[in-house]
DNA sequence: ATCACGATATGATAATTATCATGACATGAC
DNA sequence: GTCATGTCATGATAATTATCATATCGTGAT
C-alpha cells in the first residue's frame, strides 16, 4: 500500500494520507523520486520550468535568486519540514529563484502534475496545501519585514537568534553560511557582517571559534535584534 | 440566481461562478456583505481575528504593520482585483497585519467559514484560490527583495515606477501616500524622500505639483531604480 | 479672518554603512 | 611540500543615510 513512501517524518506523506484514498496515495508515492545534494550543489535553477514538486527530506538548504550584476540575494533558508517548492510553484511556470544544498540534502520530488491533478479533485487535499503555502508566504513575508527595518547589528543579531531558535534549536551551532552568504541574507557588505560578529565577540556577547557559534549572552543579543 | 453578486469585474465572483454550482454560489452571493470605507479609515486590524474573506471591490487600499516603537511599515499596497485577505487568512487566526483606505474604498466581505467550507469540498475553487495566493505571495516577496537590496534613490525611483506601471497605468498621478508614508513603505527616512524627490525634480526627471507627480524621464527614473 | 497643526522642504551635522586596501589563515590543486 | 584561491579579519577613508533644527506651505477648526 505504501510502497515509495517509506519516510519517516513527511509532513507532505501525512498530508496525503489524510487527504487521500489508499490508491490515489499510491500514485503519488509509487511516482516520487528521491535525489541526493552535496553540499554546494544547485538543487533547482531560477529561469527553469517547474516541473515537480519538491519536498526536503533531509539537509538544509537557501532559497536564492541573482540580481543582473551577479550579486547573489539569500531568500530564506529551508529545513526538512519545510516546503522548497513553495513560491511560484502554484502560480507560475518558471522558478523565480534557485535552491541549492547548505548541507548534504535528499529530495522527494513528485509530479507537479499529479499534485495538480489530485488537488483539483479533492478539496481537502487543495485546502490543506493552501494553508501550508500561505504559513510559508507569511513566515518569508513577515522575516523580509524585520529584516528590513533593521540596521546592521540588529540584523546580524537577527539572523543569530534565527539560525539558534528556528534551524538549530541551541545556542551553539556551526553556522550553515559563510560571512559572505550571511550578507547576502541581509543586505550588508561581508565586511560589516564580520565587523559586527567581532564587535558581538568583543562584547562578550558571542564566542566565535570559526565557523562554531556559541551565544554567550542571548538576552543581549536579543534586545539589540529587537532594537535595532 | 445571482441575488448578491451584482457586481461587474468581480475576480473573485468569477471563481467562484468557474468553480461553483448555481446552489453554492448562490450560497456565497448572499452571504457577502459590502463595506464603504473613507480615505483613512481601518478596514482590518492587526491582532483582531480573521472571520471574513476581504476582497476589494473599489479604491485603494496599504496594507503595513506597526513595531513595538509605534513605527508603521508599509507591507504593499492593493488596488481592486487584488485580495486583501492573503496573508494568514488560510493560516492563522488572527490577522498579523492591518489594512486602511488609502481613497474612499469598498470592500466585499465574505464569511470565512464558508469559503473553508466550499474549498474544502471543491478541488478546483480550492487550487485556484491556491494560484491566487501563490501569485499574491510571490509578488509581495519579490518586491521587498527589490526595495531591500536598493539603495535610497533607487527605492524611490522603483516607488514612483511602480506607481506608474501597477496602480495607475499612467506617468502622471496623485502621488496615494505622504512622503511620510511613501518612507513607511521603503523603509527610509521622511526627510530624505523629500530631498530625493528634490533631486529628481532639479534633474529633469520629476515634475512635482504637491501630490501630482509626472515622470519627466523614464528612462532615467528606470535606470535610477534599476541601479540603485 | 486667525490660529494650530501636520505635511513639505532644506540645511548642518552626526551616525551608519560601503568601499578600498592589506594581511593572516585555511584549504584544495598540483 | 608550494602555489593559488577564497574566506576571515581589521583599518582607513569615502559615501550614504539618519538626526536635529528650522522654515514654509496648506488645510481644517474656530
Amino acid at each position: 500500500m505504501d510502497p515509495g513512501c517509506t519516510c519517516e517524518l513527511c509532513e507532505l506523506k501525512e498530508l496525503f494520507f489524510l487527504n487521500l484514498n489508499a490508491e490515489n496515495a499510491n500514485l503519488i508515492c509509487s511516482g516520487k523520486i528521491e535525489k541526493t545534494f552535496s553540499q554546494g550543489e544547485v538543487i533547482l535553477k531560477e529561469g527553469t520550468m517547474i516541473q515537480e514538486f519538491t519536498y526536503l527530506k533531509s539537509g538544509l538548504v537557501k532559497l536564492f535568486r541573482r540580481d543582473p550584476s551577479g550579486r547573489e540575494q539569500i531568500i530564506t533558508i529551508a529545513r526538512p519540514m519545510d516546503y522548497v517548492s513553495l513560491l511560484s510553484v502554484f502560480s507560475g511556470k518558471l522558478y523565480n529563484y534557485s535552491v541549492s544544498a547548505l548541507e548534504d540534502s535528499v529530495t522527494c520530488n513528485l509530479k507537479m502534475e499529479d499534485i495538480r491533478t489530485l488537488a483539483n479533485s479533492n478539496g481537502k487535499l487543495a485546502f490543506n496545501l493552501l494553508q501550508k503555502m500561505s504559513a510559508i508566504a507569511d513566515t518569508i513575508i513577515l522575516e523580509s519585514l524585520e529584516i528590513r527595518k533593521k540596521n546592521l547589528k540588529g540584523r546580524v543579531a537577527y539572523l543569530l537568534i534565527y539560525f539558534s531558535r528556528t534551524i538549530f534549536f541551541s545556542e551553539e551551532f556551526d553556522l550553515p553560511l559563510s560571512r559572505k552568504e550571511m550578507a547576502d541574507y541581509v543586505g550588508m557588505t561581508t565586511e560589516n557582517v564580520i565587523r559586527t560578529l567581532s564587535e558581538f565577540r568583543k562584547d562578550g556577547i558571542l564566542k566565535i571559534y570559526g565557523k562554531t557559534i556559541q551565544i554567550a549572552n542571548m538576552d543581549m543579543l536579543q534586545s539589540i535584534s529587537d532594537f535595532g
